[in-house]
DNA sequence: TCCTGTGAATGTGTTCACAGCA
DNA sequence: TGCTGTGAACACATTCACAGGA
């Protein structure tokens, strides 16, 4: 049976869904490394993640392996492909091309298929004209009419915190409904809008508990 | 009583651990704003947590507000700091000064007291030298012996992938013990390394499952 | 036989509902 | 009275244990 959305028992977790690219990209190495099938127990070793885990996870989507066997390494790939919706191209939006949406924007190109930038916005008009990544650098201002001429729904956000609210607003004005936000405040926007966000401090200041703690487990002997 | 680690009832969960640096945040915003007081229910609006998941944090680590009060603003982050061991400067390296390196250093300057970058470093040669947020980028020869010099515990990975686990193993070596890590590989460290991943792509893939869901319900009405 | 797929058991985290105290 | 602090109920996620089919 082929891997696909809803073929499988009860609703997967979010949490599931963000394991979904891991697999994916470990089933790339293996299948650059010419095995043709693999089992739950061999991902698990490379992903550090349980091979009762990666079965449920990949059972919510329908049965896909053999058993006694194993999973294609590139049927189940392409199976994860589709369920995440990455058997087509997606389109994405980058706003802010300061250090950051640089560093995404070149990092990006090549580096993961399926997941292409299609535009980069900038209010510095010094940046307008360049390219990153092989990408043009348009004004802020095209931004609403680019974004809903190509009907782009995804978009990445990597401005200053004070210009990330309008900028999240124009872009779900414009059709986008998953947002990847890199600054550092809680955006307001309608429910169907998907946000994830990242904070660099955030997580610095959450690793810095760890330290303590091992601060004090040392002073505590 | 005092908000201090290990007061209040229970372990505190990590995902709590990974809240309190937001607390901190909306405080830093509501004590600038010259609130001296701040109730759950406040603090549940700005951060879109709830408020009895708030009291809930906040009573791992003691007993902290004023029934039929609230939280006094300082004290409650003063408290948070010290749980998090931000109450005492807190010293991390990065490694990598590349665009997403750079972003980080100059993101990092003033930005969030008490997490200071004290080292960069890069194996680049024409980067040397360089100085970014205030800090000098040395050659990543010199990581073990600065860093074991410094007694620093935090490192901030942002080198290619091919680099991340000999510079993580360097970094753990010389005594760092959490890591934040945005290289596109599974680290293999020692379990008593704190390690935080922050993969660009593998957010990005996974934001697309969203997008999927609205092309198939639209689809299906 | 071997490894998948899955109900049942366990563990973890969140929400509810209210007791407790300024 | 009002808001914190917390046991109890609930929801969610992981692990266990094994049935099922190549």
């Amino acid at each position: 049976m082929a891997l696909r959305r809803g073929a499988g028992v009860g609703r997967p977790p979010d949490v599931a869904i963000k394991r979904l690219p891991v697999y994916l990209r470990v089933l790339a190495e293996l299948e650059a490394a010419g095995s043709d099938v693999v089992s739950s127990a061999d991902l698990a070793r490379r992903t550090g993640f349980s091979s009762e885990q990666i079965r449920k996870d990949l059972a919510y989507f329908g049965s896909f392996g053999t058993r006694g066997v194993g999973y294609s390494t590139a049927g189940l790939a392409s199976g994860i492909r589709r369920v995440l919706g990455l058997d087509r191209e997606v389109a994405a939006v980058l706003v802010g091309a300061g250090h950051l949406g640089t560093a995404l924007a070149r990092y990006n190109v090549g580096r993961e298929q399926h997941v292409n930038l299609v535009a980069i916005f900038d209010i510095d008009p010094a940046k307008l004209g360049q390219e990153l990544g092989g990408t043009r650098v348009r004004s802020v201002t095209e931004l609403p009419a680019v974004v809903r001429r190509l009907g782009v729904r995804l978009g990445v956000i990597a401005v200053p915190a004070a210009a990330a609210q309008t900028v999240a607003e124009d872009l779900v004005g414009a059709g986008v409904v998953a947002l990847l936000n890199f600054a550092p405040v809680k955006l307001s926007l309608p429910a169907h809008v998907q946000v994830q966000n990242i904070d660099l401090s955030l997580e610095l200041q959450a690793l810095a508990y760890y330290l303590a703690g091992e601060a004090e487990a040392a002073r505590e002997g």
